[in-house]
DNA sequence: CTAACTGCAAAAGCTTTGCTTTTCA
DNA sequence: TGAAAAGCAAAGCTTTTGCAGTTAG
């Protein structure tokens, strides 16, 4: 447990949001200024191999990462990427829903759920354009 | 509709897998030898923004895409990462069961189930090394 | 004819990796 | 002191983009 392995974890403890590793390093930075983005990404890939953080896999491009090591769901904004946790119990059985015709030995599930984050809805409000833009949306709602 | 994104299309309806683009890009260029990545990807978004196929976003780093438009949902190997559709109903009203202290405005879900397809499956219990390697895998189911 | 599209190549964005030096137990 | 890890920079992989030339309608 380095000084750099700690103050990561530390940090992204106090995270309630979703940080990608760059968001990480530019908070740990604060901390530890010479540390470098490898070794942000290199820890972060050890402190979830050990169970004391997430990884988190969702839509969009990057990793995420997660202090909380509790199976939850999230919610994402298709508009600015925003991330919270899905206030919805988690479907242990989900997996027997399944037909067997699969042939795969099932091992777990991922739940997403997208939408406009409170911020994204406001703004399109204000500006009147939540119907106009509501063919983007579709769209993009659309590759689920 | 230039011939390119017709044979994109063409090609794409008769894969049952789901495809990156990159190997999309080489069935394609099967037929249009001097086709180039690029037009593939931007025909592959023009399509999915058209509604003819479905750009897929699973886990993993690469996207994938699906020429069936219907909702559905994806089982994942998380050893070969290769995706199946699953078999099983989809879920019309699950955001009902979100609490509304979200605040988002909910568009849409997305699931994708995690297992050991066949094939692994196989290969694991022929090395006898499926107990060895659950380790790994309850590694990379954690992150879900 | 011209707006849309292609091929090519370069660039961009995120993540991983090789190597040398440093740190920690 | 030796194994693990850091810092730095380069490379890797997927995807996007700029541009000049081509094509479909």
């Amino acid at each position: 447990m380095t000084r750099q392995r700690r103050v990561i974890l530390e940090e992204l403890k106090k995270m309630k949001s979703h940080p990608s590793a760059d968001e990480v390093y530019e908070v740990v930075r604060q901390h530890l200024p010479r540390i470098s983005l490898g070794t942000v990404y290199r820890n972060l890939e050890i402190l979830s191999e050990l169970g004391q953080i997430q990884k988190l896999e969702l839509g969009g491009t990057l990793k995420r990462f997660d202090s909380n090591t509790r199976k939850h769901y999230h919610i994402r904004c298709i508009n600015c990427d925003r991330v919270d946790d899905a206030p919805m119990v988690f479907m242990e059985n989900i997996e027997d829903a399944l037909d067997d015709s699969t042939g795969y030995k099932v091992i777990g599930h991922r739940l997403e759920f997208l939408g406009l984050c409170p911020g994204c809805m406001e703004k399109a409000l204000e500006r009147n354009t939540l119907d106009a833009d509501s063919d983007t949306y579709a769209q993009k709602a659309s590759n689920f």
